[in-house]
RNA sequence: GGGGGGAUUCCAGAGCGGUCAAAUGGGGCAGACUGUAAAUCUGUUGGCUACGCCUUCGGAGGUUCGAAUCCUCCUCCCCCCA
């Protein structure tokens, strides 16, 4: 009987506050919130600026809180920042910002959606189905006269100045001169996200807003709001923001954004970014970034700990992240591709490749076309790699990373920088594999 | 309006007539160690037809056998006094 109970409750709702707390994923909550979630079905949204039409790691974070919030028996909206993003959050940034035309916003919109629905439940079947709003819809209707005369009126400017993020746009000070000053439509920004909170409030009873921890000044200018405006009750929750361990920007390479589009950043690429990641952050991204128990994280933890060697938890972060953001069969390609460029791959294994399994397997490794008869007569490996393709941006460069022992040519290094090319070297008369240092791969197609 | 300081290779920052493709640190790249980790250590970091040549020290001229270094003008930045 008692077992049963247990086992109930536990599938019925997990307690989200808690569960972000042990997660690490609680920065700020007002006063309440637990309280409220616990007492009845609440919905929250989050707001998300429609920058491009693919989200990118850095909004994973906010993308995994909705799934628990979700997955807690709550209801997400996802607001698309069409009438925000057209003006610019100031928060954390120190310069205006580029503005969106309103094509550009619905086709990002679309996009956006289609991602989400990879992790959270947009079907309308169920009670606690999320939905998708955009803010645009209901601010571009709305007169400048109209929005300062019942909105405006509501907050002082004393107020709003307050905010952190205003404050620190204000002042040019030694320290910082490289902060631009504030425009008027960048000031609004709080209001009009404070607004978004208020119709969210009215028309869908929605309570909470959650965000990043730099948007906690945003958020509370919303409840603010709607204590003055509709007399009611709204409740803000925050994450912190995700750092790494070495103090580095998280989600960055040197390629640049990982993104969730496999368009934009390859299966393989996208699971070689976790996988790489550090012994302390995997440790804390893999309770952010994925949906494993608490029982079942600590026990990962102890088993890595035991065989650091193994990787077992970037392992596993790869793997369930590549699952929930691209599938299970990317994942399993993007496994097949790190075994062989990482495993004992000589050129005879890569050869044993079809060509379809070969540019499936490397689909997400840079490819450079080149026209086949070049190797006729044999090419010099500096021209190949500087000239004929941008492998390499010069052939000093090229030189260099020969003498240093940093190149690869089909799983076997080569030091020769003199080494003439001919089709001896085309893998199923095709391909050539460049590595260059231990982890950047390059295939080189000729046709 | 007056006075002063500055602009150097990816960044910070030395250099102040030849020995300067330019110290040092950071970053990048590579190697060793390891686990495709972190830390550490080492090498490397303008281009090329490469013991030589070419292009770089805010821009344009000039002095000199020779200039990142000296002079003139211009542009932009910072500081101080009004």
């Amino acid at each position: 009987m008692l077992v049963i109970l247990k086992i109930s409750i536990k599938k019925i709702k997990m307690n989200f506050v808690k569960e972000l707390e042990w997660r690490g994923m609680l920065q700020d909550v007002m006063p309440g919130t637990e309280e409220l979630l616990d007492k009845e079905f609440t919905t929250a949204y989050l707001g998300i600026d429609p920058t491009a039409d693919s989200l990118h790691i850095g909004h994973l974070a906010g993308v995994m809180m909705l799934k628990r919030f979700q997955q807690s028996g709550h209801k997400p909206i996802a607001l698309i920042g069409g009438a925000t993003g057209m003006i610019g959050d100031p928060s954390g940034k120190s310069q205006e910002r580029n503005l969106l035309d309103e094509e550009t916003l619905r086709h990002n919109q679309e996009a956006i959606k289609k991602q989400l629905s990879k992790f959270i439940d947009f079907s309308g079947k169920e009670k606690n189905s999320a939905i998708m709003v955009n803010n645009y819809d209901w601010m571009k209707e709305f007169s400048f006269l109209d929005f300062i005369r019942d909105i405006g009126k509501s907050l002082t400017v004393n107020y709003m100045m307050a905010k952190d993020s205003v404050k620190s746009r204000m002042s040019r000070d030694g320290e910082n001169n490289d902060v631009e000053g504030l425009s008027f439509t960048e000031f609004t920004y709080q209001l009009v996200q404070g607004y978004d909170f208020l119709h969210l409030y009215q028309n869908n009873n929605c309570k909470l807003q959650i965000g990043g921890s730099d948007q906690w000044g945003n958020i509370t200018t919303g409840t603010e709001l709607i204590r003055r405006k509709a007399g009611g009750k709204a409740f803000a929750l925050t994450w912190p923001l995700i750092t790494k361990a070495d103090g580095g920007k998280f989600g960055k390479t040197e390629k640049g954004n990982i993104w969730l589009d496999p368009k934009r950043t390859s299966s393989y690429e996208f699971y070689q970014f976790w996988l790489n990641t550090s012994d302390e952050d995997a440790e804390k991204y893999i309770k952010i970034f994925t949906i494993i128990s608490k029982e079942e994280i600590e026990k990962l933890v102890l088993e890595h700990k035991e065989a650091p060697n193994l990787r077992l938890l970037q392992k596993t972060l790869a793997k369930e992240a590549t699952i929930m953001a691209h599938s299970e069969k990317d994942y399993e390609t993007a496994i097949e591709a790190s075994a062989i460029l990482f495993g004992n791959g000589t050129k005879e294994t890569l050869e044993k490749f079809d060509e379809n399994t070969f540019l499936s397997v490397f689909k997400g490794v840079p490819q450079f076309k080149v026209e086949k008869n070049i190797f006729n007569s044999g090419i010099a490996i500096l021209d190949l790699l500087a000239e004929k393709t941008n492998i390499l941006a010069s052939k000093g460069e090229a030189r260099r990373l020969m003498k240093d022992n940093g190149l690869s040519i089909n799983q076997e290094k080569e030091q020769n920088s003199e080494k003439i090319i001919n089709t001896d070297y085309l893998i199923n008369d095709k391909f050539i594999l460049i590595r260059q240092g231990k982890k950047n791969y390059f295939l080189i197609v000729a046709e």
